[in-house]
RNA sequence: GCGUCGGUAGGUAAGUGGUCAAAACGGGUGCGCUGUAGACGCAUUGCCUCACGGCUUCGUUGGUUCGAAUCCAACCCGGCGCA
């Protein structure tokens, strides 16, 4: 039902081509994953989600719970038949929420810092909007502000019932500003719960995914891969913050992938700006998912071949040309700088809609050359 | 023409004798964003100054008052009603 095949091993890196076979079909790897939280990539529908290339998409446990709720999406049909999305899916667990709606929210920070900051956050320490207890974590609806509980179980639970082709276990995304005493004790509630995670898995054609975390401590980072990895995932997410420049992310890709079992797909959770793809791919990363494209889009930001372009910026009403030249999609086949930096500016929707599509088929077909890349032996 | 209501920043608009000139929204500009709390957040937005600080301004012109965006008069402009 899940399988993993490795088609070719670089000799210049530790960067592989593959095959991920699901019930819905095959993923070759390195692949980038949209991310679609509540079962839709903001602004597009789902055939153009299929047209940008997508081969994977990363919905969310958490939110789907808050709404519609996973009754409403089992009765549609899991998410694919939610969403009549046909190819491969994964659900994160809800670990991150633990994070973004708790430290992170408190900080008002996001899971990559900039510089090397402080390690303020102690052990023991609690975030003010959510609990987290041994055994699991209260949330607050974000929508009404009622009392949510997550547990490694009742994650699971509710990832059976959204029926992805992936799980991913459920963990606590540490704060990039634990301490290591903080880690530790993270660490040793995210393996118990790993297992817990095993233990509760009823579906037979659902895989699962351990979540390596440890922050920017190398050797606890290096633990927690030989833990999980002696465990029966089907694969591996590298969770938190991989440090705080690129140097970094790719000797902490590189050092928790030589410590994982070769054999599993290994999943690099929330990185994925263009420039970081070589050096998840160089590292051993097989897939990975990020909000860039879709998030930076609503903000007018696109990403092309020559960089990031502010599309809100008033110089680019005058620009007749594409959005960038050398992209094939068909937002820069009709459609010119002018003319959606306009929409923009004026905050129509489809401003937003049209730097989505592009962004996104940008970001899929960089993930395409790097798999050619690979094959031809030059990454 | 008569009546009536109004005119405050580039827009909408709060302020109705001193504590006041500009709240709020929206717009502009700049910056930020990496398992989505986010079509969002932060800064800035009369003029001069790197800054400290200084200067100007409530349609116009007068008047009342110790003091006027605020009260009065005339005029200009606009909305509405009636002819």
């Amino acid at each position: 039902m899940f399988e993993f095949k490795i088609l070719k091993k670089s000799k210049k890196s530790r960067a592989r081509l593959g095959v991920i076979s699901t019930p819905h079909g095959e993923i070759e790897t390195p692949a980038f994953v949209p991310v679609a939280t509540r079962g839709t990539i903001r602004t597009l529908d789902t055939r153009e989600i299929e047209d940008v290339g997508s081969q994977l998409l990363i919905c969310n446990t958490f939110h789907l719970h808050v709404a519609p709720g996973e009754k409403v999406v089992k009765k549609a049909g899991g998410i694919h038949g939610y969403m009549d999305w046909k190819r491969p899916l994964m659900t994160d667990s809800g670990g991150f929420q633990v994070y973004s709606l708790g430290f992170g929210r408190d900080h008002g920070i996001g899971k990559v810092l900039r510089d090397d900051q402080e390690k303020i956050l102690k052990e023991g320490s609690q975030p003010n909007a959510v609990k987290i207890t041994d055994d699991g974590v209260y949330f607050r609806s974000p929508i009404d502000g009622k009392q949510l509980y997550l547990s490694p179980k009742v994650s699971i639970g509710i990832q059976e019932e959204l029926g992805a082709d992936i799980m991913f276990a459920f963990d606590e995304c540490p704060s990039p500003l634990a301490n290591e005493k903080y880690m530790l004790e993270s660490l040793e509630k995210t393996h118990r719960w790993a297992q817990e995670c095993l233990d509760a898995k009823k579906s037979k054609k659902q895989a699962l995914y351990g979540i390596v975390q440890g922050g920017g401590f190398s050797r606890l980072r290096i633990e927690s891969a030989k833990i999980l990895g002696a465990m029966e995932f089907d694969g591996y997410g590298f969770g938190g913050e991989f440090g705080y420049d690129k140097k970094t992310l790719k000797k902490v890709v590189g050092e928790v992938s030589d410590a994982l079992p070769e054999n599993k797909p290994r999943h690099v959770l929330g990185i994925g700006h263009p420039e970081d793809f070589p050096i998840i791919a160089e590292s051993g990363g097989d897939t990975f998912d990020c909000i860039a494209p879709t998030h930076y889009a609503r903000r007018g930001v696109i990403f092309t071949s020559k960089g990031r372009l502010d599309l809100r910026k008033p110089q680019f009403v005058k620009e007749e040309k594409p959005l960038d030249p050398n992209c094939k999609c068909d937002v820069c086949k009709t459609y010119t700088r002018s003319y959606i930096s306009s929409l923009l500016r004026a905050h129509e929707l489809t401003g937003m809609k049209l730097a989505t599509f592009h962004n996104l088929f940008y970001f899929n077909h960089l993930a395409a050359t790097m798999r050619k890349r690979i094959k031809n032996g030059e990454l």
